[in-house]
DNA sequence: TATTGTTATACTCTATAACTATA
DNA sequence: TATAGTTATAGAGTATAACAATA
């Protein structure tokens, strides 16, 4: 089975799936402990990053979602109180997406634990050279 | 944000999440054109690497998957022929689950279109020497 | 008593399509 | 006409807890 990959391209391919299944569900459930799903983080960390607000579809293409899963997730943030709708000085048809006080605050709670895990789970455990091969080649396998 | 990792740590681990994420959404998207998730391809893969049968308990923790969720998943493999439950000789709670002519017919169309994708966005733009480097690393941070 | 597996159930998430309002 | 965003709706998948049967 798999017959055409070789033993080191096929360990390799399982290597790199076991790697990214394991950040992945650590960062779930790291995630959890602050009632927090993946796409939930991932519009708090770019909204974080972003100096002002963000559209929803420009969000919705960025985080590869459908606009109403989109509308629907930032709903629940709303509703907690950490996202808040601002009207778009250009286009009133659009809203400007923000944190609130409480988004920027739960975020800064968030953040450090998420890099911690990421130091903890991957950094570390990669040599500082090897780190850089990873880097540039994963870089290419992200390229369309 | 994200302040205590430096550029390049934060660019590979970037780099760890693309290209998983990328790798996963292609693989999801093949798959459906097949009728299959990823969960029920790692099932037919499981029993198709299997020279027997394999008991739910045994594959549900394989998956990272509760009970039920197996048996859902199953019973969807099982209503399209593609796999079959057989009693337990040495123990009568037990079921031992097989892949049907059918279900190895598919897996026999479906692994080969899987292999060539992995080689087209992964094996393909990783150099040889590299690729023992990631296979070597991220063996590492898949480990408990 | 512990374990194998199923069932009943409820919930979360996602997408499709139709819709409103504005460009 | 096209675009920004929402809503209504339905479907797929997952987990929890209770259950039956056997070890």
């Amino acid at each position: 089975m798999v017959a055409d990959l070789s033993a080191g391209e096929l360990a390799a391919y399982f290597a790199l799936r076991a790697a990214g299944d394991r950040l992945q569900r650590a960062v779930t459930q790291q995630l959890r402990s602050y009632d927090l799903t993946e796409v939930q983080f991932s519009i708090l960390a770019q909204l974080g990053s972003a100096g002002d607000g963000i559209g929803m579809g420009q969000l919705a293409r960025a985080l590869v979602v459908t606009k109403s899963g989109l509308t629907y997730q930032v709903g629940q943030l709303e509703a907690r109180g950490l996202v808040a709708r601002h009207p778009d000085a250009n286009d009133d048809r659009a809203v400007q997406l923000h944190l609130t006080a409480g988004g920027k605050k739960l975020l800064a709670h968030v953040m450090p634990a998420h890099v911690a895990l990421v130091r903890e789970l991957f950094i570390d455990r990669v040599g500082p050279a090897d780190l850089a091969i990873i880097r540039d080649n994963l870089a290419q396998v992200a390229q369309d």
